[in-house]
DNA sequence: CTGAAAGCGCTAACAG
DNA sequence: CTGTTAGCGCTTTCAG
């Protein structure tokens, strides 16, 4: 491995200098700059980005923790962090949580250890506990769901997102929604419960049946058996996330229940698949990737200004995509 | 940030011994670690991976290369990746290509500056050049698709997997197959249409139709608008990735073209919502996330055993998954 | 079995 | 504008 001193011998200069024309700092003689360049170049140097953050105390990477690498929705906020991220010169530490508050808090303990720049978190319960890396003075983003404690924050309003998706279905001529909602513990299932029940409460539907079911397709697909087998089944179904879609799409299969004629559908999340599905599934979207790119935006400004100064608080706008599912047939 | 010193001041201890007493390392006495361990405990000690890194000159990292986060087959890998890598003890930088050259070879030397332990790698054009890390003793394993030069890699037979398919396609009463592959430079893209041309010329079709496309959607969608507009249009697709796939079936849907009618399809990949569409769309599964699993097992044996030795093969099976799309309707 | 001390490669005061 | 120097926090010989 080329160190700094070889660059240093090679261009008949000291270490600091090598240093400050490598990375442009201050006044350096210009001449100087192209012999340094020069003989990194020829001996084939790079930074030692270890040694650099054990000095600097800080590192140009930023961790990005999501709850589920297999569900689209994330994978588009990822590409949004990635995009903004390599922009600013910052590589993205990728964590996929599962679902899982022990894997999560090994993560941020990973992110803690390894001096991460900064932290982006879709947390998986509102108590997750980010006070250490706070503590330490490295901020924290949280996207998706919100936190019990104040602090940066890319949100969606989940509760109407749920709320018209449900109006919708009873606009439609849907007369019996039930919904299948995320884990009781995910503070987006229950924001998207109490979206489904107002919207179902204001249409006089009091005690609306749902069921909360893990954020995955096995999750939808057993709530979905537990509905459809209730004593007086639903004749719709608001679904809170496009995993869970798949599970009840499989489910809908194995009955051999047709969407349209024999129950109506919606979803949150706009995955890729939903337009092409035949009837094609009516779905609450998420701006995605733009929530990743705020996010990390967001954050590497707080990088580059301090920690300092009030929480920001971005929340964007979801839409209802009309398509096919959710039309009542006669 | 409390370190090693306060933890060696709180025990009574010398910082070698607190190192020697966290990292169970030889003999120290039990009462000693015992009462490190407390003072740790007590001062909410964390390692300091960095330091860690800088001397031992390696980190508990590795970098995962992947082409396309937003393709299902590459979040299986990453997961397959994960588990292993967090059961060892690892923790995972995923890297987005993004199917672009330059963004790979940036992370590579993203890899290389942060010491990474070792590097998966699915490789955007089998030319890329991995020898800066190899020559630095980082174990590389290459996943997806190969490289000219040898090393250990996880694959999968594409071009059995696009041969079976196509001939499915022919044996299923489909006349005139084109295919629709990735971009040239794709190792992959090659071997699928090589597997395609092969089933073909065995049943004298020598000049099939086939177009090169980005791995994406937008790739697949214009692949199928140049092959429908052509004078003698094709009754039926090999579609190379499932990017690709939903792309073709915008295309289809905008020209209301239904499959299994009027065309028949067959894709590479199996995501998740291929048999719940409608029809169900027949696919040639590839185990993702055994290969991510195997290649993490091997990339870490490398780094436990060193990178001496012969380099490893494991070549894993792709199965064609019938479902309704290739079936020929009167 | 434990401690003292050197040093991983880099950067940032501080002098010059 | 450039060089000297002192560490960042940890691990690991080398002595004891």
């Amino acid at each position: 491995m080329v160190k700094m001193t070889d660059v240093a011998r090679e261009a008949g200069v000291s270490t600091a200098t090598v240093s400050r024309a490598l990375n442009n700092h201050t006044k350096v003689d210009p001449a100087l700059v192209d012999r340094v360049r020069a003989a990194a170049e020829r001996l084939g140097y790079r930074t030692n980005h270890i040694a650099r953050s054990l000095r600097r105390q800080t590192t140009d990477v930023i961790a990005l923790i999501i709850s589920d690498v297999a569900n689209p929705f994330f994978t588009a906020v990822t590409r949004g962090v990635e995009d903004v991220a390599q922009e600013r010169g910052y590589s993205v530490l990728l964590c996929n949580a599962d679902e899982d508050s022990e894997k999560e808090s090994t993560y941020l303990g990973v992110a803690e250890q390894t001096q991460v720049a900064g932290v982006i978190l879709s947390p998986h319960r509102s108590a997750t506990d980010v006070s250490r890396l706070r503590g330490a003075g490295t901020p924290v983003v949280v996207i998706d769901r919100p936190l019990d404690t104040d602090g940066d924050s890319v949100m969606v309003p989940s509760f109407e997102g749920a709320r018209s998706a449900t109006s919708h279905l009873l606009d439609s001529g849907w007369t019996r929604p039930a919904a299948i909602v995320g884990p009781a513990e995910a503070a987006t299932a229950q924001e998207r419960l109490r979206g489904f029940q107002r919207a179902m409460s204001d249409r006089g539907h009091l005690d609306a049946p749902f069921v909360h079911a893990a954020f995955r397709q096995g999750g939808g697909q057993e709530a979905a058996r537990v509905l459809l087998d209730s004593p007086t089944p639903p004749d719709s179904l608001f679904v809170a996330n496009s995993q869970m879609m798949l599970g009840v799409l499989a489910e809908l299969r194995a009955r051999n229940l047709r969407i349209g004629r024999d129950l109506g559908v919606v979803t949150f999340d706009d995955p890729p698949w939903a337009e092409f599905m035949n009837p094609s599934i009516t779905a609450v979207s998420q701006p995605a990737y733009r929530i990743g790119a705020e996010a990390a935006t967001m954050l590497l400004d707080r990088v580059a200004g301090g920690a300092e100064g009030e929480p920001r608080h971005v929340v964007l706008s979801t839409s209802l995509v009309v398509r096919e599912s959710s039309r009542r047939l006669p």
